[in-house]
DNA sequence: ATCCTCCATGTAATCGATTCCACGAGGAGG
DNA sequence: CCTCCTCGTGGAATCGATTACATGGAGGAT
């Protein structure tokens, strides 16, 4: 491969001047730059960005640590996110922790031996070590979606407060009175906000909330079935089911159907994280719907603040409650356009 | 950042002996390794693997670059890839072309400008320009999924074929005459080859296949919805309509839900590879699987293999038919564990 | 005792870029 | 006509690693 060095004898100058004209420097003469862009075109260069990189200290690419990939809501915010940097001249870099805070780890360490200019985390637990001395040793860091109390980095997220308020307010008023609660890990803080937010909802409307109406799930299908299951033994069983996350609502889903019951009908069923395949089952699933676009957008904003010496901002942005059929009431336009997205 | 001078400071030692310590060189005294490992304890050392890729010309990382991260099927092929090769020690960094080719380009020269020991593609369109140069150039290269014919890259993908003519046969046997496919793009081998098989499967049964019952798609949600309507509105409507991927399929069941006709009952449906998703939705979806874990995790053995000088092999694995409930007989066992995965 | 080998180690070149500094030419100003 | 700037350019240092080569000391063989 044609290094800068081919370029520069074949235009018949320094590599001084190639790298000017490269990295558009105005001392250039107008003979040499054409020459140059010529010797470029001929040998087809590329300049090789590792070496670029080594010698700048910045490699203008993000790294991405994501808890899940399987899970549509991740890809959706990945998505976001490597739109969003490439309109901002930089790459991403995406590492899968599949819920494991070891391989959260290997994947951090791998970013930073990479030396990315910047890190976007949604902790798959508490903190794994990996990460803590990351953000200690002053790497641009921003958290998107989760975060960890306590350490000193912007946070990207969602407030689903009073989403999942509207969303307890919604299944009281169609006659609901148990209520179930799928929690995912206590250690990541989507996990136990999600949970408290339900809990104080519970109390406002006077409705009590059994332990036994608490299952603990770990944000995977295979859990939500695992707890729905128990739910279904309990001499009472609830009414309504509501999942932390999307996956482990269609294990929900899943564990409903193995027992030929019904939904709504027999059991409602609602979850946190909109997805486009929620308008696809049936019934079709109510849900807390977070702005994930806008998440990953704003996310990557911040880090590149960071990066770039402006002060970045912790952003919250406010998910929204859309009704569908799972609950019991059909939503109010049961066969418009397509994507059914009603705000209660 | 401590480098590797630090290293040889605290230690004292020359940076010489550090890198044999590091990259355990055998002619090494038992002391000097000590205070090395010592050293590089202290310090918190991480080898810059910039530097180091600078100078050995190699990344020990792949590139990966699929034609839309929010399919599943992509998804999931991602997933083993990255999981398969970082057991054989690389890194993956992926790249999403939401096909379209001038994405899939930028991605390709990315990739390419940083060195990336090799690449995995599933082209999105025939094969833009920047890809057919990588391949020219000599850049270890597999094609896994999609391919392009007359480039000689090793090709690790599934044969539908008798998958769909298992479908047709299957579809047949319920009584269906009249099946119509939701293409995809021609320029991608999946999408020619997926209508090819099933033409052929068709012309075995001595079933007609008029022009009006081939709809054209891209692989994406909204065209399966636009076909489905299309094909919904012909005078003598299809009784199955077929998808060539999963996203076309859920566009279509919105554009038979949107008219208020049922799967099965006034139209049957079914889907080129299988999701997760397809046990949720109601009905079931029948699907043709593809074997993707293991497509993807071939696909990194074939490219390491041609990375590290061993002949590379092009490998095709057989795709099979599961049948669920979305083309009218009830599934074997409808309310088994859950993954109904029963072979035609 | 001498010579040869082998082992542990250090010095320095190298990978491909960027960038500081020096230098020569040419133009402006005194 | 001399001085001083500015502009275009090239030489060389530099980033942080790896590795070929040189070196010196220890140990074995004769």
């Amino acid at each position: 491969m044609a290094s800068i060095k081919d370029v520069a004898a074949e235009a018949g100058v320094s590599v001084a001047t190639v790298s000017r004209v490269l990295n558009d420097h105005p001392s250039v003469s107008e003979d040499a730059r054409t020459r140059v862009l010529a010797a470029v075109q001929t040998l087809g260069y590329r300049p090789n960005a590792v070496a670029r990189s080594l010698r700048t200290d910045q490699t203008r690419t993000l790294g991405l640590v994501i808890s899940d990939v399987l899970n549509p809501y991740f890809t959706e915010l990945a998505r976001s996110v490597e739109e969003e940097a490439r309109a901002l001249g930089y790459s991403v870099i995406i590492g899968n922790a599949d819920e494991r805070p070891d391989l959260q780890d290997h994947h951090v360490r791998t970013l930073l031996d990479r030396r990315i200019d910047g890190l976007l985390v949604s902790p798959a637990d508490g903190g794994s070590p990996g990460m803590l001395d990351a953000a200690r040793a002053g790497t641009p860091m921003v958290f998107v979606d989760r975060w960890i109390p306590g350490v000193d980095v912007p946070v990207v997220r969602a407030d689903g407060r009073t989403a999942v308020r509207d969303l307890v307010a919604h299944l009281h008023g169609l006659g609901h009175r148990r209520l179930a609660i799928i929690a995912g890990p206590a250690a990541t803080t989507t996990g136990s906000e999600r949970v408290e937010a339900f809990r104080e909802a519970m109390a406002e409307h006077g409705l009590p909330l059994p332990d036994a109406y608490i299952g603990q799930g770990d944000f995977q299908a295979e859990s939500g079935r695992r707890v729905t299951e128990g739910f279904l033994d309990l001499p009472e069983p609830p009414e309504v089911v509501f999942a932390a996350d999307n996956l482990m609502a269609l294990g929900a889903l899943d564990a409903i159907r193995a027992r030929g019951l019904r939904v709504p009908e027999d059991i409602a069923l609602a979850a946190f994280d909109d997805i486009p395949w929620f308008v696809h089952t049936d019934p079709p699933i109510t849900a807390v719907a977070q702005p994930t676009g806008e998440l990953g957008r704003a996310a990557v904003r911040a880090l590149v603040d960071r990066i770039e010496g402006r002060p970045p901002q912790s952003v919250t942005l406010a998910a929204r409650l859309v009704v569908r059929r799972s609950c019991g009431e059909p939503a109010p336009t049961p066969h418009s356009p397509v994507t059914n997205r009603s705000t209660s």
